[in-house]
DNA sequence: GGCGTCTCTGTTAACGCTAACAAAAATTGG
DNA sequence: CCAATTTTTGTTAGCGTTAACAGAGACGCC
């Protein structure tokens, strides 16, 4: 096993050429002989010659690679980003190292930012969506581009970020539009930036129509949260509207309200967000704000190559607009 | 940008060693006095020294780098599997290197092995569900260590798979336990072995219960396909129980029987397979069948680890039992 | 024809680490 | 206390690549 392949002084040797004359080739060189191009190819092609990235890395300083620092890769919301994230960076020739971490607390964020760094990455992805993990990022070294994604709009770190508030606007608004006299809201939990800004989005749809928002409902992203906010929301018989913080919470709520008697939308009417695939298949189908992954993902790679090309670390911002997708989860109330 | 780190003789340097000392102190090598140690450690912490990886690896022959090839790490199961790896490698000490593939043919499987290669990983997993994945598989180089999830279980590669038989298996009994007379099904997409597995438990099932198994309805995991599948199921007033080959379907199955106003389960039981979190919130809670994740991911880790070390490639096969999570989808049939 | 100027190719020296061997220091035994 | 051993440390030589420089032809121009 290990049988170590050909290295580059080996097709140099069956193409007749010096091993820098491949290299050259390899690195698309303008000044090599078409000739001599073609022979070196061929060469390549009849060893099966691979170049060693780990040479590479080590002459050149930085590896292919891009490092993802990331928490719970199970959630509807990480994966989707980490699979675009990964899809993006394969077409710009980057592999994707994934470095998962339990909590997104200073020390476990730092052991994976240095993991990663070890490895000489070109550059780190950080899905930070809570406090603790904004802080670890200020005392990183500042020499290794870094962008965060969903981390905190308020650190001077480059951001690519879902528009929280503008999705939760949207959402707010659309169950007023509706003819509702105000909207309650399942919030996720309230330390990370995603629950901040879409409580905030909910709270500015409401005060820009002079209503007084509600007190928020705490959840953690699950079903079994957004199912026990809704037991107590079943049994409130002013509550003819409510917005949750994702689609899990939603589905949650849904089924308390069902096993209450209580009919959706008809009596209340329920908005989400993700727009997880199966979000058309609720009971009823539930409408919801469907963010753009593959946004977040092409910005937030475009922004990392453009700190290690350039060797610049800009403190950009950017935040990618999410969009309401309307079903049948959403009616006027009944009078 | 780019300022490179200490490097090992730095480290040497302050510490009043050679580099060599401290390269024995950083691998755990017995012979260094405890003294030394100390204050090679002194002198690494005083200057933030990290290890340069690709110079390990480049040495060594081979990173402390597992690769992954996976298609849709945005499925429950997949993801899943994904993040139990991440977790289980890092406990290891190995990071994991991902490399998505939009289809599982064999170019894109060799292509994705081979950039993998390229960079000297240890080794590779490879999850590799459907037929043409397992080709692309034998014709690998056989040097390295490598292991497929879900893969086929007649092909000579190491394996390391849930039990898709032995869960469909306990699915369909659950039922017929119940009291129906027969089971119907709706599958996955019938190129992943992991379809294939379940409507072969499934037809076991029926067939030891002296039953003539109903034709499958083929499904392709989406909430969308089972909702399809689920509007013709509604309309057969003899169907009475359904096994569904993932949780997703299931949902859209609850779905059209509530549309057609079938009620479950007094009318008609339902059984999934995944246990997604949300199972429990469906309406009903879906009563369906879990494989575990974890013990997935640490059997084939210990796999492919055992490879690396030992550079012996057994094939080896290793089959994770699955689960069956009872819960209120499921009632005797109304005579 | 000689000479500067391209274009192409080769030579040499790193990059930071580990492995193999060599030397020095500490320990043991008689 | 000296030799034999064992433990600890140092020295040297790569690993496979790229970068920097050097050399060899080919070409054009005075």
């Amino acid at each position: 096993m290990a049988v170590h392949g050909p290295a580059m002084t080996d097709v140099a040797r069956l193409a007749g050429v010096s091993h820098q004359t491949v290299s050259r080739v390899l690195n698309g060189h303008p000044n090599v002989r078409e000739q001599t191009r073609l022979r070196v190819r061929a060469a390549i092609a009849e060893l099966g010659y691979r170049p060693n990235g780990a040479a590479r890395a080590l002459v050149t300083g930085r590896s292919q690679v891009i490092g993802v620092v990331a928490q719970n890769t199970t959630l509807y919301g990480p994966a989707s980003l980490l699979a675009a994230l990964e899809q993006t960076a394969a077409q710009e020739g980057f592999a994707v190292s994934v470095g998962s971490v339990r909590n997104l607390d200073h020390s476990s964020i730092s052991a994976a930012v240095e993991r990663h760094l070890s490895h000489r990455v070109a550059g780190i992805v950080v899905i930070a969506p809570v406090e603790s993990a904004g802080e670890a990022l200020e005392r990183l070294p500042k020499d290794v581009p870094l962008v965060t994604v969903d981390g905190d709009p308020n650190r001077p770190v480059p951001l690519v970020t879902v528009d929280q508030v503008a999705g939760a606007r949207a959402a707010t608004q659309h169950l007023l539009d509706a003819g509702h006299h105000t909207v309650w809201h399942v919030s996720g939990p309230t330390d990370w930036f995603d629950s901040v800004g879409r409580i905030d989005g909910w709270r500015q749809a409401l005060l820009a129509a002079g209503l007084d928002p509600p007190p928020p409902m705490p959840g953690d992203w699950s079903a079994s949260s957004g199912y026990r906010c809704g037991q107590m929301l079943a049994r409130m018989p002013e509550v003819t509207a409510v917005f949750t913080a994702n689609d899990h919470l939603a589905l949650g709520v849904l089924r308390a309200l069902h096993e209450f008697g209580r009919r959706v939308p008809d009596e209340i009417s329920v908005v989400g967000f993700d727009d997880v695939p199966e979000a058309a298949y609720f009971i009823p189908p539930l409408t919801t704000v469907r963010p753009d992954f593959d946004a977040v993902a092409r910005a937030s790679l475009q922004m990392l190559l453009s700190q290690i090309e350039s060797g610049v670390s800009g403190a950009l911002r950017q935040t990618i607009a999410p969009a309401l997708v309307s079903r049948d989860s959403v009616a006027p109330p009944r009078r």
